[in-house]
DNA sequence: GTTATACATATCATCCTACAACTTGAAACC
DNA sequence: GGTTTCAAGTTGTAGGATGATATGTATAAC
């Protein structure tokens, strides 16, 4: 029996606890931006830790741009504008219907990139891609390497656009939905059963090689859609029918 | 030997700048995925700093995906697809084209997120899409009252989407984008006299109103086109003409 | 009474030592 | 040879000490 997942097993450390607890307190409202944190040794105190741990929570806190600290003072809370990080903890991907948002954020960001790339893409950029397809396509099932393949084709098109930011977006959304299905999976062994879709995949695939954006992006729009539909999240009343005109 | 660490403009505490060098060196591939950092302690000889500075320059780090810290062991570098959070540096915004980059990410999320917010926003969301829209007519030039009002116009489309995820990645971005031209402000004082144009707002609030998405998307996008435009920036040649068509 | 200076206090920033928890590899033992 | 034990190295946490900075207060000077 492997223990792959060892690292996201084991009990998170202590600065990032207390980073947690504060963090969620500053989204929920219960501290407003421009009041001051607890100092450092209140903070000690009421969660019976060491400063250093306070002090490593607050770096992290002060790192993403939520709290800035004044010497003498006191930190801070910042407004929620000038947050110098996106983070998604898996916690709240797991409330509600944060999975639909997630999908349909991923929509809007892969449909037009895959237009892009198909307008962008040179031969390196396919062979990459197509390299991804053929990993891919040896499995039926949902298998730990499939899912990796998968990704990579994503993000190898991605990359195809020429802009660094798409990728790292892409990347960051998709890495946010792998992980959240992941852990689905160990809760619901059922969801073990997902399907992956090679065709809808070979359609892009083509679609950039035609060099078409208008096709790439009806194809990538009709994938997510599909791949939103076979891990039970059914997006909600969307463009995506408009250009897709899939289903 | 000791390495010094630079500090440019504002005095940066250490434990940001230990990340920050750190940072640059995984992302420059000096430190691979899979490879060991130094030690803390030898992280502490090399700097000239305290455990504890190098510890919260690795909190950091690890609370941004960037690497993963084991008890006995050290610190391993991960792969950049599991990273935690975004984070775009003021400095790498301002090589090459990267701000042409970041407008064009924009305008794929605003262009769409328009479209979605024209068939989902009520009462509410228009009302605070117009009063953002009043406070920003005040003024023909770009003053900071106007730039705020500006973004909160942006921010409160997003919102309308009902998709916070939307609205966390269009504040994100369009909130460096501020930053960004706010530097550009003080080294270069000519940049002071861009202009915001109100009649292109005024057209997207109109299509929102009208709950009409294809007009609101190509609203957006001629928008966004032309707000880089105006601070210099030109956006390679796009997929934006071809829904915005009527212009 | 008003102002100005000096001081005491509070807080963050950094440094330091010490010990606990954990991993690894080598030495000792059977 | 195989197993156990132990020693060294590393991160995790605790706690104290000192420096840097901001703020309020009391004292002194005018």
């Amino acid at each position: 029996m492997k223990q792959r997942l060892a690292a996201i097993g084991t009990v998170e450390a202590l600065p990032h606890r207390v980073a947690a607890f504060l963090s969620r307190e500053i989204e929920s409202g219960d501290l407003n931006p421009g009041s001051l944190l607890p100092t450092e040794q209140q903070l000690s105190e009421k969660f019976g830790v060491s400063r250093n741990v306070v002090r490593e929570a607050i770096a992290q806190l002060r790192a993403d741009g939520m709290v800035e600290a004044r010497q003498g003072i006191g930190s801070f809370v910042l407004a929620p504008e000038q947050r110098a990080a996106i983070r998604i903890d898996r916690e709240t991907l797991r409330e509600g219907q944060n999975m639909e948002r997630l999908f349909e954020l991923r929509c809007i960001l892969e449909a037009e990139s895959a237009a892009l790339a198909a307008e962008r893409r040179d031969q390196e950029h396919l062979d990459a891609i197509k390299a991804a397809l053929d990993r891919m396509s040896g499995e039926e099932r949902w298998e730990d390497g499939s899912i990796d393949a998968d990704l990579l084709f994503h993000r190898e098109i991605a990359r195809a656009t020429g802009n660094a930011y798409i990728h790292t977006f892409i990347s960051f959304v998709c890495e946010q939905i792998r992980r959240s299905i992941y852990y689905a999976r160990q809760t619901n062994p059922l969801h073990d059963l997902v399907e992956v879709n090679v065709g809808e995949h070979v359609r892009i695939y083509e679609a950039l090689v035609a060099g078409d954006p208008a096709a790439a992006e009806a194809a990538m729009r009709a994938h997510i859609i599909g791949a939103a539909n076979r891990v039970g999240v059914k997006l909600p009343h969307s463009r995506g029918e408009r250009t897709g005109g899939g289903k």
